[in-house]
DNA sequence: GCGACAG
DNA sequence: ATCTTGTCGC
């Protein structure tokens, strides 16, 4: 792999994508959760996608798709690891939703094209990134209390929202994904988090891609 | 040159 | 991300 053509290539895609809201922004009646999980050493990756129905946030359907891994992780290239996987899933699901959140970082990356705009794009779907981590950009410190916030500054500019949404829980990275401004993104999550530290499309996405006993729980003893 | 570094 | 049980704290 040429890091030097990949970094031209997220050059590229990251000057196209919209970090706006929508002219015509209706409430969406389906939302998705995606993330990426691996197996057997990281020699095959896995990738799920969930459905949520808007505002009852339950769950209405669920896909995984499982290729051969073809890139190693490499901080700041990973969706090329990724967006494969997400495509696979994506392709097997059988209606697209209105709004999508994608597990890492949206534009808050170093040339502004993380995985949740990357795959966003492919997919041509307003997308939001949440990330547990930070990739770049500075902040300062929150207070503890739940719904701290403060912005993610990077070359002068905002990249994303630092949201603590439970009390003693690291905060979450909150940016535009594609087609959706960090503005609406932070709402977004913020409306669809329930209690928990992540909000329930990513949640759900997690516990699905890694085999969370929760999930497997709904998924063996259904009925 | 010395750290930092999504999942 | 993944390897992995119990355990400390609210």
């Amino acid at each position: 792999m040429d890091l030097a053509a990949l970094r031209a290539q997220q050059l590229e895609l990251a000057s196209r994508i919209v970090r706006e809201d929508q002219p015509i922004t209706t409430t969406p009646s389906v939302i998705a959760g995606a993330d990426v999980g691996f197996e057997q050493g990281g020699e095959v990756t896995r990738a799920a996608i969930v459905l949520l129905s808007y505002p009852s946030l339950e769950l209405i359907e669920h896909q995984v798709a499982r290729i051969a891994t073809t890139m190693p992780y490499i901080p700041g290239f990973l969706s090329f690891r990724e967006y494969p996987a997400l495509l696979a899933a994506w392709d097997q699901l059988s209606q697209k939703p209105e709004l999508l959140f994608v597990d890492g970082h949206g534009i808050s990356h170093p040339r502004r094209l993380g995985v949740a705009s990357h795959f966003g794009m492919l997919v041509d779907v307003p997308t939001i990134g949440v990330a547990k981590k930070r990739l770049c950009g500075k902040f300062e410190p929150l207070s503890d209390e739940p719904g701290a916030l403060a912005p993610l500054m990077d070359k002068g500019e905002q990249l994303a929202w630092v949201w603590r949404s439970k009390q003693r829980c690291n905060p979450l990275f909150v940016s535009t994904g594609h087609r959706v401004s960090i503005d609406t993104a932070l709402a977004w999550v913020q409306r669809c988090t329930k209690g928990y530290r992540l909000p329930e499309p990513t949640r759900w996405a997690d516990a699905v891609a890694s085999g969370r006993p929760a999930f497997r729980r709904w998924q063996e003893i259904p009925r």
